[in-house]
DNA sequence: CTGCAACTTGAAGCCCGCTTCAACTCAAGG
DNA sequence: CCTTGAGTTGAAGCGGGCTTCAAGTTGCAG
């Protein structure tokens, strides 16, 4: 078993091209040892940083929010308890948003969508009188952009 | 209450930019009457359809895959059941393995991120020996592009 | 020690999802 | 009527997330 890993090596192991693991290093979400003759290296542990960087883009995840949360990881190889601790909070809580909207958003195309109204939350048939408009002007449905 | 909505009322009412307003349906997710002087007058239904798109959006759906599913929805006002069922379940697949991810993403931060190893789904602590290697030859961490 | 695949960089290009701009028209209150 | 804010279009521009290209260098198998 090998130490590092060619950038071809990750690409494959990761599914993600070549060009796009040197973009994320260019972004600050990767990081690579060089070889004498300047070609990367990388530790196996980014492995796992490109699977992470993936599944948070899949879900809708900037590549900048991405790497504020990676930034503050094993940062200065001291990562202080506290540090993570509180890192894990707010991905949670933006975790949890989404989590949130996926679900009402499969429930409602599950039990709504059969009367071609494609209501959200409530199905026009028992929502007469568009609820949203009496919760006065400029009323959203609670999508903050 | 109005029968129908202006562009600047949708767009308030819906937190979304005329502009961007528009776009969508100059891009097929939105549909407008107009009056005699060209304007947009949009039917209140149209309301969820916006909320619908950036709640879909948000997590990370396209808008060609939302316009897919708008499509085929109240279509030719004459939706059989029969579509709508499979439309629903293949979103319902979608959106299953994306809450998967989510939830997967959330937990791991969670339980792991203190070792500072950012593990995804095992912790290298106890997984020594990188399971993913032994996987074979081109193994993904079922991350499909 | 040679040859070829894999690697390097920088610059340019591309698609998506909009926003901005210019120039103009519409709708409605006074 | 007239004014003024809201609406219209098309074209251009922009940021994010890459890919492609050109021109050159490295590293390993034979």
């Amino acid at each position: 078993m090998q130490e590092s890993l060619t950038i071809g090596q990750l690409s494959i192991r990761s599914g993600v091209a070549s060009s796009a693991l040197r973009y994320y290093e260019r972004m600050g979400l990767l990081r690579a040892d060089r070889t004498g003759g300047n070609q990367r290296r990388y530790a196996r542990s980014e492995l796992r940083r490109v699977a992470f960087i993936r599944i948070s883009q899949q879900v809708g995840i900037s590549l900048d929010e991405i790497r504020e949360a990676l930034e503050s990881l094993p940062a200065a190889r001291t990562p202080t308890p506290e540090d993570w601790t509180q890192l894990s909070q707010l991905w949670r809580n933006r975790l949890d948003e989404k989590i949130t909207l996926l679900t009402r958003l499969r429930d409602d195309l599950e039990g709504c969508i059969g009367c071609g109204c494609l209501s959200l939350r409530r199905c026009t048939l028992s929502n007469p009188g568009d609820q949203v408009a009496d919760e006065g002007p400029g009323a959203r449905l609670a999508i903050p952009r």
